[in-house]
DNA sequence: CAGCGTATGGCACTGAGTGTCAGCGGTAAA
DNA sequence: TTTACCGCTGACACTCAGTGCCATACGCTG
């Protein structure tokens, strides 16, 4: 019932687009009623975004799994893959989507209200996990920020490929970019044979960009 | 007209709701036609935030007059402040209409929507001003979304605080500790007997966090 | 005073979303 | 087999947001 909605409201979104076609039209041609349409989706926009309840769910589980664990940031960021991999399950169906919610102002807020649940659900479990830090919330919300947005951006630019190269490549770049801005040390498996007592000496003129000091470190570091 | 309707509105949204006030509620308390409130509001939502497209205007002006200057990320810093600026005109207003937003998931979505429109402005202009860097886009994109989620947060503390304290200063912390996460440099008016010429000498173990040395970076350029 | 553009109000209409109830199916108990 | 019950579905009526259309009234200019 489920499905054979979505398929027919997608089916008359991309014939007609999405604000020339009404429940109604859904509905004759699913062959049910109107009521049940609204049984199953709130609104005329959670059909278009069917499978965004479960995996917010999921992401829930997963980050409650991962209460005691150490490197929040790395945590949250393996949360968000999550959401690229429901992408990725269906690629054809997720750049038809693509291009109606670019389309559509209508839908394009309500996938912000479901990527603003996502963002909460990261932010909420780094606050407990900042709880001793001074600006614990402030990081908390900035850094789930961040980390929504490396993962869209490099969603969106799969997604405007229709769909090929790799999508996981990408967002582990993006990802990777946040976790060096917001402190994620090395990965844990260290290369055999590397001292974990080297040091590294960086001299840095008084007054230079932090970035630049930053990539210094990080090429120093070995990182990237 | 504008202004009585705005008037009009809060006063049944706090009196019996947001959900619970029809347009035609509000139209019979200012005394206007149904008809004309639609042309001052293409939506419902939109008397609840009446300011937001002249603000909006004012960021793009404010960020398309200084698209020559260096400093991008201060750049855009300081157009976040002009939305809060906004903000502290009218606190009382302001501590209203938070107290709504916070309760009607519509209002929430809606909000959503206009913060979107200010993070596109912001990654717009980084977008402009990284184009040659590896990563442009991307950086752009995360440090739009960081300094928008660094300002709501310092925002909606303010907000909670009934508009007391200052907002101002709480907004340059959250801020500054975006700037200070991607790199932006010492403030241009240096000290007056400090030689740019200083070095500093950071000493770190191999594998340490690398938010551990940013902060001990930070510490010996005297930030924060 | 006449002409005109603009702002307003009234009216009817579409379409999303909801409450309610009746029907229809399967299931368990008599 | 019959009967009572429960969950799912469809049909109808209703509210309300938002739009198109047109008549009207106001202010300004000639």
């Amino acid at each position: 019932m489920r499905d054979a909605l979505v398929a027919a409201a997608f089916q008359l979104f991309l014939e007609r687009g999405y604000e020339q076609t009404t429940v109604d039209d859904i509905v004759a041609l699913a062959g049910v009623g109107r009521r049940s349409f609204f049984r199953y989706f709130p609104s005329k926009e959670d059909v278009v975004f069917p499978d965004h309840e479960r995996c917010l769910a999921d992401m829930t589980t997963y980050l409650a799994a991962s209460a005691d664990e150490d490197e929040p940031v790395r945590r949250v960021c393996d949360a968000a893959r999550l959401v690229l991999r429901m992408y990725a399950e269906n690629p054809t169906f997720s750049v038809q989507r693509y291009r109606l919610t670019k389309k559509v102002p209508g839908l394009r807020a309500y996938e912000l209200s479901v990527v603003w649940r996502y963002e909460r659900a990261l932010a909420e479990y780094l606050r407990v996990r900042f709880a001793g830090r001074p600006d614990g919330t402030l990081q908390a919300d900035v850094i789930a920020a961040a980390v929504v947005a490396a993962h869209n951006n490099a969603l969106r630019s799969w997604l405007r490929s229709d769909g090929q190269g790799d999508a996981s490549a990408t967002v582990d770049h993006a990802l990777g970019y946040v976790q060096s801005a917001f402190g994620v040390g090395v990965p844990a498996g260290r290369p055999v044979g590397e001292q974990p007592e080297d040091v590294v000496v960086v001299v840095s003129r008084r007054g230079a960009p932090l970035w630049r000091v930053v990539r210094e470190i990080e090429t120093a570091l070995d990182r990237d």
